[in-house]
RNA sequence: GCUCCCGUAGUUCAAUGGAUAGAACGAAGGUUUCCUAAACCUUAAAUCCAGGUUCGACUCCUGGCGGGGGCACCA
């Protein structure tokens, strides 16, 4: 509908004389403006030295007569709109022909096939609530491309190796501990080894030099390995295995899975060696001992890449992460990472170094920042102790959907729900301000909120008798103006990559839905059919919606 | 110091350069012989400051004030 309207207000100006205004067509924010609204006379008023008003009323003519019975009416308003309000029976039928299946789908990206990588905690840590921000986004973000048709392959990436590794390792071998089985084990081993590098010269020289050994260890052939390389590999399989499983049981619950789980120990070889070929074509110079790159030349930082001690940072393993991607998961046509926004400069100068020794990679590469949850009561920090987990919100939001659900299963949708959706209500990039004191809320503008509105709609269709079409009410209601819009706010999600405008949305349209509720009979109302066809095209919006943001829908609440 | 991002009701967030800046929480009041009151209906309440561009500015530009991130051997 809004594709066939933009060209007949392309054809009716071509025919004014105004061949390439831009003009947009959009969504008054008053349903009472109508369906659409454009600012074609406008824009239009300048180039063809007109007044606004005059365009208005020859355009709103001219798409009178393009729009036929599909329009109600269009009329000019304000300082020169032209608003389109659609025809009972265009709504009616579009309400009517809301598909089962695959409602609000399109194809702008069918022949795609993009990598999506998010969460990426790193095994010896405990997964906290950034890696749960990043996975919720990435999901949504994951689901809302694929609806425009594109194959997205999901990827994480951790951190496997690195000075965070050897200080766990080093406790853990303190501690005599060869297998360590819970993330808590080597969480608190990751900050006892933390807290020795920075209080202890001697454990910050046995740390640095396991960090060394590590690397060296992994990359020799298992032949060339000694008993002292063996030992030490095995304890790291351990810990990094026991880590792995206690992320997959967050991402379970949060309803994601990875088609890849890369490690930086896969890509440190690879990363090591483009940097160290570029450096050779002179991308990369030698500076201290370290290999850097001059990130000043492009207006950026100059950042460390392979460091005096022969070590990769973790710029160097992205480069080879960008190679090892293609490798495994090509041919790919896009590449989205999901990262911390604090990463950005990081992100922008391993860009910049990676277009410098594969522009094509570089080129199809996007970043994704996201913010952090940040606490109302300060800052988070392990050594004040507020630090949120991953896995710690999560049970203490079920606790709370507990008082009100007995239903473990209700409990954990509504719990995952309400989660999900106090990341995905706003833009993504900013920080989320969490009250750990008022907890989350399950009211008002919230996941629950969503999920209670179709759990009601559902409830309605499950008693009724199966819809009739009957005669429509004379006046559309606003619920069905905005059921309509849902391909279209879909669509825009996926080209600005903004969630957001679908959490936005739905709640807009369970408003929407609950006010009609409330205030219509429906079973053995008027128009009993009629309602009924509206409760089901929006039962239906709504799931796909929920859906396309990953959050779960209860049977019942 | 350099650089990036941000500043909207008491609070947490929306608003592709458009019409009367939209929600929610909180506040005040109301709604249940009727399909689930996690709901609905009312009311009060906001664009940091000063210029500029534009028919039109929360949005773009300049300057200020305030907050946050980043700035080489962590990720």
């Amino acid at each position: 509908m809004e594709e066939m309207l933009s060209l007949a207000i392309r054809t009716a100006l071509d025919e004014m004389g105004a061949e390439n205004v831009p003009f947009s067509v959009e969504w008054p924010a008053d349903l009472a403006h109508g369906d659409f609204a454009t600012n074609a006379a406008l824009a239009a008023a300048k180039p063809l030295g007109r007044s606004p008003r005059e365009i208005a009323d020859e355009l709103a003519g001219k798409l009178r007569d393009a729009l036929g019975e599909q329009a109600a009416s269009v009329e000019v308003a304000g300082p020169g709109f032209v608003n389109v309000t659609l025809a009972r029976d265009a709504i009616a039928s579009a309400i009517r022909s809301v598909p089962a299946e695959g409602w609000g789908s399109g194809s702008a990206r069918s022949e795609e096939r993009i990598a999506f990588e998010y969460s990426c905690p790193n095994p010896f840590k405990e997964m906290h609530v950034g890696h749960v921000m990043s996975a919720v986004i990435g999901e949504a973000a994951s689901r809302i491309i694929e609806n425009q048709g594109a194959r997205v392959l999901r990827d994480t990436y951790g951190g496997d190796v690195g000075p965070h590794v050897a200080k766990a390792l080093w406790a853990l071998r303190r501690k005599g501990n060869e297998n360590p089985a819970t993330p808590k084990e080597i969480g608190e081993a990751y900050a006892q080894g933390s807290h020795a590098y920075e209080e202890s010269e001697e454990a910050k020289a046995e740390i640095d030099a396991l960090n060394v050994s590590l690397y060296e260890a992994l990359a020799k052939e298992e032949g060339e390995r000694s008993d002292e390389d063996r030992a030490l590999l095995e304890l790291w399989r351990h810990g990094r295995d026991a880590s792995l499983a206690a992320h997959g049981v967050i991402w379970d619950a949060l309803g994601t899975h990875f088609d890849y789980i890369l490690h930086e120990s896969e890509t440190t070889p690879i990363g090591i060696a483009a940097v160290r070929e570029a450096l050779e074509k002179g991308v990369f110079v030698e500076s201290q001992g370290a290999v850097i790159y001059n990130g000043e030349k492009k207006g950026l930082h100059t950042l460390v890449f392979l460091t005096s001690r022969g070590t990769p940072t973790y710029e160097a393993k992205d480069i080879g992460l960008a190679f090892l991607k293609e490798e495994r998961m090509g041919p790919l046509d896009r590449v989205y990472i999901t990262t911390a926004a604090e990463q950005k400069g990081h992100f922008e100068v391993f860009l910049a170094a990676l277009s410098d020794i594969a522009p094509e990679l570089a080129a199809k590469t996007k970043h994704v920042p996201h913010g952090f949850l940040r606490l109302t009561t300060g800052k988070m920090s392990s050594r004040e102790g507020n630090v949120i987990t991953g896995a710690g919100l999560i049970s203490e939001i079920i606790d709370t959907a507990q008082e009100k659900n007995e239903d473990p299963l209700v409990a954990k949708a509504v719990a995952i729900g309400a989660i999900k959706y106090m990341i995905l209500r706003q833009a993504a990039g900013g920080d989320i301000i969490f009250d750990p004191e008022k907890s989350l809320s399950l009211d008002g503008d919230s996941g629950p909120y969503l999920q209670y509105a179709l759990v009601r709609a559902r409830s309605v269709l499950a008693q009724a008798q199966k819809p009739e079409d009957i005669e429509a009410p004379l006046e559309p209601y606003a619920l069905e103006r905005l059921i309509i819009r849902f391909p279209e706010v879909a669509r825009r999600a996926e080209a600005e990559l903004a969630p957001h405008k679908v959490a936005q949305y739905l709640t807009q349209l369970a408003g929407e839905w609950n006010s009609f509720y409330a205030n219509n009979r429906i079973i053995g109302g008027e128009h009993e059919g009629y309602k009924l066809l509206l409760a089901r095209a929006f039962a239906l919006t709504m799931e796909r919606g929920l859906n396309l943001l990953g959050i779960p829908v209860p049977e019942r609440m």
